[in-house]
DNA sequence: ATCCCGAGGG
DNA sequence: CCCTCTGGAT
């Protein structure tokens, strides 16, 4: 099968299996979304889950948080691990923010890359749950793992993958193939073994069977 | 390529 | 023990 048809295929599926597509983290504004983005890089969105709601109490705006004492954001979002890392970015994510937009979270891919910890991914969920703006697509290790079994990208690198993914898809439902994708990455074709025999993407799956 | 790093599953 | 969890910076 020709790959745009494929994608299309599967997004089709995939929309039918997930109607209502709601973001696995909580979050209220672009701020909140923002964070809980950095603090999901190798972790749960269950576990970011667990520690945002005592992080936004603690330090509800963005000036609260560029005036944060570090020491106390790290055992905050210890749990999330990298604890140390993400405390730093958040903190001096907050600072930047302040001082050179504004107050206010960026609305382009140019501006949110600047600030630290902020890569193409947490860009792209920023930028397209909180402002539905789609500049690209969000490619972690969800979207990277089906892009690459089903035959989307021969590449392992997220940006030639995001590249890749871009022109099967209509622009509008940029966001939402990175949902359908992390989420049927959890339940059907997840990392250490997927179901393939349960899977309703197997006949037009290149790798069924075989990861 | 390597480091950052805790928590949970198998 | 090993691998994985919506990564990013050096």
């Amino acid at each position: 099968m020709i790959k745009k048809k494929r994608a299309n295929e599967i997004f089709r599926r995939l929309a039918r299996r997930y109607p209502d597509p709601e973001p696995a983290l909580d979050w209220s504004h672009a701020w909140e979304l923002l964070v809980a983005t950095v603090l999901a890089a190798q972790c749960t969105d269950e576990r970011v889950n667990k520690v945002t709601p005592a992080l936004f109490k603690r330090w509800p705006t963005i000036a609260d948080m560029a005036t944060a004492d570090i020491h106390e954001v790290e055992e905050m979002v210890r749990s999330t691990g990298f604890f140390r890392n993400k405390a730093k970015n958040i903190v001096a994510s907050a600072s930047l923010i302040i001082n050179e937009f504004g107050g206010r979270v960026p609305e382009t891919m140019a501006e949110l890359i600047r600030l630290p910890g902020v890569a193409r991914k947490t860009a792209n969920i920023v930028l397209s749950n909180a402002f539905h703006i789609h500049e690209g697509i969000a490619v972690d290790t969800h979207v990277k793992r089906l892009s690459f079994r089903l035959g989307l990208t021969k590449h392992t690198d997220p940006v030639r993958i995001e590249k890749d993914l871009m022109p099967l898809f209509e622009r509008k439902n940029w966001g939402d193939i990175n949902h359908f994708l992390v989420y049927y990455g959890r339940e059907v074709c997840n990392a250490q073994r997927p179901r393939c025999t349960e899977c309703e993407l197997a006949d037009i799956c290149p790798k069924k069977g075989v990861e």
